[in-house]
DNA sequence: ATGACTGCAAACTGTTTGCAGTTAA
DNA sequence: TTAACTGCAAACAGTTTGCAGTCAT
């Protein structure tokens, strides 16, 4: 069996050795210009590691999802994507001619979970809002 | 109010007849007391109908989904839950650690939905907004 | 030397589809 | 009557896991 993974120095990830995949992964999803599903996070991965399987990007993924370092949504598809965490709450505009994605930010929905949190004595670690429509050009085309 | 979308007397789901499969799966769901998904409504459809398949559950979630009948959302899970329509809160907010689901309505979110509408100039058909967090009990567990 | 990691393939889960027989209107 | 439905099993997509071999420390 032909084994020839190479590894990376020793830096680490969280207290976990750093591999050439984690290193390559976690670059990816961070100059990603969109959410990334797994499969084409395994498609970008495997032009700069060949040997790279698929197995190991689901397993990564978890990790970095474990460590916090990502955030996994599911947008309508039936699968799920990725992205960097870091930046201000986001949530997503999704328009279902087109499929489009549009990051955005609101005070007024962190008002609302501001309410929510103390209304119900919550700890709040997540928030999540999903706009499903259709953008101006397909709002168009379907009439 | 609420508009009654389901005709029983005539026999019709918006113009598709009405077996006794879906008859039982629109009435398990009417009177769920909690988000279902395809596998529970399928053991409890064949309680009363021992030969149901998880099929038919299947497409007549997708029926009821595409005549705007229930809503479907994934609760954090892996895959989908199903609920009536006609409820105006459609919010959740998870409880990571007992699972428990609380649903609400907020205002303040209507109105951010309404100013990201304008501003974008979309058509929003749907909105969805999933807070993740410990209840008062589990918060306290978990100290 | 140890334990964490990897690739591979096979398993698993949730969902969809092809087909032949059945049913509502 | 007949289009739409159903159950069954097999296919499917996304994800996870068991294994044997490799690598960092």
């Amino acid at each position: 069996m032909r084994m020839n993974i190479i590894r990376k120095k020793s830096k680490k990830i969280a207290g976990r050795p750093v591999t050439t995949q984690r290193h390559l992964l976690l670059d990816i999803i961070r100059k990603a210009e969109k959410h990334l599903d797994a499969d084409e996070l395994f498609l970008r991965a495997r032009e700069k590691e060949p040997r790279i399987s698929l197995a190991t990007v689901y397993r990564n993924l978890k990790l970095f999802k474990e460590l916090g370092l990502i955030s996994e949504s599911s947008l309508g598809d039936t699968h799920s994507h990725y992205e960097m965490k870091g930046k201000t709450a986001h949530h997503h505009l999704v328009c279902l001619g087109c499929g489009a994605v549009i990051e955005f930010d609101s005070p007024l929905i962190n008002q609302a979970v501001d309410v929510m949190q103390k209304d119900r004595d919550y700890d709040i670690t997540s928030v999540q809002l999903r706009l499903e429509g259709y953008c101006p050009e397909c709002k168009r085309k379907r009439k």
